[in-house]
DNA sequence: TTGACACTACGAAGTACTTCGTAATAAAGT
DNA sequence: ACTTTATTACGAAGTACTTCGTAGTGTCAA
């Protein structure tokens, strides 16, 4: 069903990061949102969005006019995941924790942001192995100070 | 001192793997290894390297002999976070947050693993609150959430 | 010295990516 | 019907990436 579609070229993931955003769209609503960010022609959209649907990148539909309806045929999350792990086999020999350790070590996330991380971990420490003991490890904010 | 390198290639990234891995290497080393991952010709690394070196990705110093020794111009994991930088900002609206979330959704980590960024978090949220509660006062950096 | 060898320099071919221009076509207005 | 407008199809130019072959050059041993 889903024969490895091949990787979104740069220009391409711009596209598909609009479309994502605007939902199904003709190359007309593409470009004018494009257009805004990035001088465009709208040939050069088009023809993008011709390529990216002879890969298999998009879909294309015949909408009430001419004009064709494009959509992504990956969900966004499912794509952005391909990415991750792409980057993550390409630079960080596999391993999804030591690229997590350099993102967290990059930019400064809000309170918010950590906690959200840190609930998923809770999640899959819970999930994955259903060890008692490292339940009870678990404390919510450390008020201590230096470690 | 810095003026932002290019961006890596694909086989570019290969090839400083290598380099990061042996230290600083003559073409001949790093294409034994790299023919072991994968046939590769002798001189396909070298031009690598040339243009590599004309990029600024590598500096190319003599040797005792006549082979060059090339050393990657940026270490591992700064380039690992410029490299991840790329992605988030690509394709995930610049949240890193968003992308670790993703990660870690793609790859189930071990429990080392997880504990490990538990306590990244933990470190940065000390900090963090740190700042919110003790260091109150006036005189330090105001501390809005991290932006 | 000369031949063998290792290394470098250079060029060129093949592919992929990006961009756009032009022509063809269909819809819509006058 | 005819002109205008919006859309698609196609081709082509320019750049970048990847790969390798060939030629040049220095080193060392016999």
């Amino acid at each position: 069903m889903d024969p490895s579609l091949p990787k979104p070229t740069p220009a391409e993931t711009e596209i598909l990061n609009v479309l994502w955003d605007l939902g199904p769209s003709t190359v007309r609503q593409a470009h004018d949102v494009l257009c805004a960010q990035r001088p465009t022609g709208y040939t050069t959209v088009l023809k993008l969005l011709q390529i990216m649907a002879d890969k298999g990148l998009v879909r294309r539909e015949d909408g009430d006019g001419r004009a064709h309806i494009y959509t992504p045929t990956l969900e966004r999350d499912l794509a952005q995941r391909q990415m991750v792990r792409d980057l993550v086999d390409r630079i960080f020999g596999g391993s999804a924790t030591q690229m997590v350790l350099q993102a967290l070590e990059e930019r400064p996330a809000s309170e918010e942001d950590l906690e959200e991380i840190r609930q998923l971990i809770d999640k899959r420490e819970k999930g994955a192995s259903a060890c008692a003991s490292k339940l009870l490890k678990r404390s919510r904010i450390s008020c201590g100070k230096a470690s």
